[in-house]
DNA sequence: CGGTCTCTTGACGGAGTTCAAAGCTAGTGG
DNA sequence: CCACTAGCTTTGAACTCCGTCAAGAGACCG
């Protein structure tokens, strides 16, 4: 249940068989069927949580009743509503699973203590969140210079394997785009070749 | 020269005397005038910029020549391209001065040396960090649900002192519009009331 | 006072949205 | 294993917002 996690923390510091073993006593391990949200518009967001199998969304829903998707997460990768989860405030996101999935959760206190009793996990943390905080500025520059059509093209550059396996509708939300948008720009690019 | 810097920091976390002194030895001083660059495209930024007095913006030039604000920073604020900056990859980014400016300076090893000696630093750039990510997130969400009209009317409420300082053609370059779109668009929003 | 920077206004065009409908696909239960 | 349904994708037509291009007017600085 942990191969995921510990694979993905050791390309950044090493863990050695007794840290390990703090993990899987702060760690909780979570099944979650397709469809089923493990937060909701209005929730605290309790956990933060690392996908070991499957795949997750974070989303708002709009006054108008819209989705705008925030993030993908697959296996190996971590998601939450990290403002909720830091100041205990309300959340604007739904987090759901697009596929079945495993997850691992962990909760404010058990990261304080994880911190405390392996304070490498300190300069892990602050590496995900630093290149977590590039991505998005990435994603705010593509937002400001980017056409719809680029913009899908460089989402299946970068991350071909989501596409794959998302719904078409769910892309456009990322993108901001309606779903018969992306339809047509597809279409536009097929004929193009 | 380091009021702002220390009042800032002490905001998140308790300096003593001798930490400060060594904050003096690691940071370096610079003034800046108006349309100076600190940064350039291609560029590596070699340097974290701490913003005593005055106002930075980073932005990237596209193939068509035109400006994409990523960010501003009046005094108390920081500004860098992080990428370039942890990755010692070239920058994609411009920084220059939008007034004469009083900077602080601090490279990358200088920042290892702090966080040894000053080790709670560790913890107010993990803080920083997270919050710069989730303004970021923030500005996603609102490129992808948001009019132009409420975007601009968003950032007046949230940074009222930065939209009167700048420029109006910068203000639509922040927003991804064109000075064209932004000044049409006040003028609706003036004629509304 | 002259030039550069900045903002405004107008006409036109294009990218993306909206609304409506129909076709397709996959999962579920009988 | 088939039939049915709900979810997903596509297509069309009309519309809207914003970008582009071009021109002019104001404001600030040297």
């Amino acid at each position: 249940m942990f191969e995921v996690l510990f694979s993905k923390v050791e390309e950044k510091i090493n863990l050695s068989e007794a840290e390990k073993e703090i993990c899987r006593s702060l760690f909780i391990p979570k099944k979650l069927r397709k469809r089923q949200y493990i937060l909701q518009q209005d929730d605290i967001c309790k956990n933060l949580i690392f996908v070991e199998k499957g795949l997750l969304r974070s989303y708002n829903l709009d006054d108008k009743g819209n989705e705008h998707i925030l993030q993908f997460a697959p296996e190996g990768w971590w998601i939450a509503d990290v403002y909720s989860f830091f100041t205990g405030e309300n959340s604007n996101y739904n987090i759901d699973a697009i596929e079945d999935s495993e997850l691992l959760l962990i909760t404010n206190s058990a990261l304080e203590q994880l911190y405390e009793r392996v304070p490498k996990f300190e300069r892990y943390f602050r590496i995900l969140t630093q290149n977590n905080m590039i991505a998005m500025q990435k994603r705010v520059m593509s937002e400001l210079s980017s056409t719809a059509e680029d913009k899908y093209l460089k989402l299946i550059a970068a991350y071909p394997n989501i596409v794959a396996r998302v719904p078409q509708h769910m892309i456009a939300s990322y993108l901001g785009l309606t779903p018969e948008s992306l339809s047509r720009i597809r279409k536009r690019i097929a004929q193009e070749r």
